[in-house]
RNA sequence: GCGAGUGUAGCUCAGGGGUAGAGCAUCACCUUGCCAAGGUGAGGGUCGUGGGUUCAAAUCCCAUCACUCGCUCCA
């Protein structure tokens, strides 16, 4: 096994002992890619998900939240291309054990047949110099005919295949065309299979009277859908944007990695609306204002890295993802994508309702472009949590499990410990807890040796352990322990509050 | 979906036809008190599930389910 299977099944295990995430379902012996987020875990999450708003809505004037249903009208869905682009045949070669989608193993064949055409179309301009007619000759030659009739009856075919459903005929069309597998160069395939990455659900409890709908692959849509209803009521002018978090569903076909696929997974996504031809310019500006926001959580330059697509999605003109260094490799953390004028395009022809902006500066009605940037929640929650995961030897020869989490982050902000059961030390050790809790998540613990107790806040991150021992009774002091250097200093119990503030304050990252 | 691997206590694992084990963890009590201490006791498993072979199956056989890794796609 490599060293980075090793980590990252250190990772995992300890997400689950310590209470950040367990499988969904685990008594029943789990379900697919779904998993639940424990104690600690939701408090990290919340506190990802409440760093990302504060940054984007609040520190913005000129982005506003939402929060869209889930459910959304089946059209929406028709309008957005994602009933078409979701929507895929797949064929397994058995020798090679790849996947091919249908559609592409037959485009790619027609391009040789197109290729073939070229070479014919070049001999003869070779032969017949200035003299030479293409038109004429592609439309007379016979074999290049013969060529552009295979070429169409396979359109055709294959067409009328995907539109009837028959999934047999694709099948039988790639073995009369003689598709072999790149790879293994057979023709040993199974039968094409039809992908549908959304999730399908009715509303209307009666079987006969309920409608079709669709759990929601991507945020995005409830966010142009109500494009005129908030430009309109928060009065905002171009250009602005929209976010919101919130769950997205997708019926993965490989779904792995922990967390980092899911089939149910939650999205942070912002759409800035833009006027048409400035959208590359804003494009550049979100591109590196949210490299900058990820650096600004001080994991690590270097873990960090652009990857410019080159085929770009049914609605994007441009696209760019942010890739974090995980256990297993640099994966897409975030995209940036130029979606043009697509999808609010789309809704204007699918509801037949204007979905306009009427500039006052230019004099001049449009519909806007849009620059998203969507994260996903759950891989920002991985990036932080394999990041932070770390063994530490120490001097007496032992080790301990440590989260490194920014401090803003971590989910106890402090746990307050008294060293023992004795002399009041409790009592004193819960005033002080009452006294930090309604402004910082606390934990009391009293049992097992103190050692014992630091080594379990190492474990969940927490950056200070506040211990009361004898002197405070006698003093009002106690000892506040640092998570990453283990040092202690006594300090007052009335200047607990500031001291700690001044560590987990979100502030210094907004900016 | 295809291929490979793995399923025994909360965790890590041993046991491979004859009444279910260890360490750690959990709980109670005693002892101790600044970096995973010691003692005593307790709770917890129909050995993933179903079937077969056998006097007898956690163990052998078949099926099935779940998970992990690879192949396609994406946040």
């Amino acid at each position: 096994m490599t060293n980075y299977e090793e980590v990252f099944k250190k990772i995992v295990a300890h997400a689950k002992e310590y209470g950040f995430i367990f499988q969904s379902s685990e008594l029943y012996d789990g379900l697919g890619a779904v998993y639940d987020y424990g104690p600690n875990g939701v408090e990290l999450k919340n506190n990802i998900r409440n760093y990302w708003w504060k940054s984007m809505i609040n520190m913005n004037d000129n982005i506003v939240g939402l929060d869209s249903a889930i459910f959304m009208h089946p059209t929406t869905w028709k309008a957005s291309g994602h009933i078409d682009a979701f929507n895929d045949p797949l064929i397994d070669n058995k020798d090679s054990k790849k996947r091919y989608r249908a559609d592409i193993l037959i485009e790619e064949y027609m391009a040789k047949i197109e290729a073939k055409i070229e070479k014919e179309v070049k001999k003869a301009t070779k032969r017949f110099g200035d003299s030479f007619d293409e038109e004429q000759f592609v439309s007379t030659n016979p074999r290049v005919v013969g060529y552009k009739e295979k070429c169409s009856s396979i359109i055709k075919r294959f067409a009328r295949a995907m539109s009837d459903n028959d999934l047999a005929d694709v099948k039988a069309l790639i073995e009369e065309l003689g598709i072999v597998c790149p790879v293994s160069g057979t023709k040993n395939w199974t039968d094409v299979r039809q992908f549908n990455l959304m999730f399908k659900t009715q509303m209307g409890s009666t079987a006969d009277g309920a409608t079709d709908l669709y759990l929601r692959p991507e945020t995005a849509q409830g966010i142009f859908v109500n494009f005129l209803n908030v430009q309109k009521t928060a009065r905002m002018k171009l250009p602005f944007g929209i976010a919101q978090t919130g769950k997205a569903f997708r019926n993965e076909i490989v779904a792995r990695q922990f967390i980092f696929r899911m089939r149910e997974f939650e999205q942070m996504e912002m759409q800035f609306f833009v006027r048409p031809g400035e959208e590359m310019k804003w494009y550049e500006y979100w591109k590196e204002l949210r490299m900058k926001w990820h650096q600004s959580l001080g994991m690590g330059e270097d873990n960090y890295r652009f990857h410019d697509h080159e085929t770009l999605a049914h609605y994007a003109n441009a696209a760019a993802d942010i890739e974090f260094k995980f256990p297993f490799g640099f994966k897409e953390l975030e995209g940036i994508h130029s979606r043009t004028d697509f999808d609010l395009k789309a809704h204007q022809e699918f509801s037949g309702k204007k979905i306009q902006y009427f500039d006052p500066e230019i004099n001049e009605s449009y519909v806007p472009y849009v620059v998203e940037t969507s994260i996903g929640l759950d891989r920002m929650f991985l990036t932080v949590l394999s990041h932070s995961f770390r063994e530490e030897g120490l001097e007496n020869g032992e080790s301990r499990a440590l989260l490194k989490i920014p401090p803003f982050l971590a989910p106890l902000k402090a746990a307050v410990l008294p060293l023992t059961k004795k002399d009041g030390m409790p009592k004193k050790a819960r005033e002080i807890m009452r006294s930090l809790q309604t402004d910082f998540n606390c934990q009391y613990e009293e049992k097992d040796s103190i050692g014992k107790r630091y080594r379990r806040q190492d474990a969940i991150g927490t950056p200070f352990c506040i211990t009361v021992d004898h002197q405070t009774l006698d003093n009002n002091t106690v000892t506040l322990r640092d998570r990453d250097s283990m040092k202690q200093e006594r300090v007052a119990v009335e200047k607990l509050h500031s001291i700690i503030f001044e560590k987990v304050n979100i502030a210094k990252y907004l900016s």
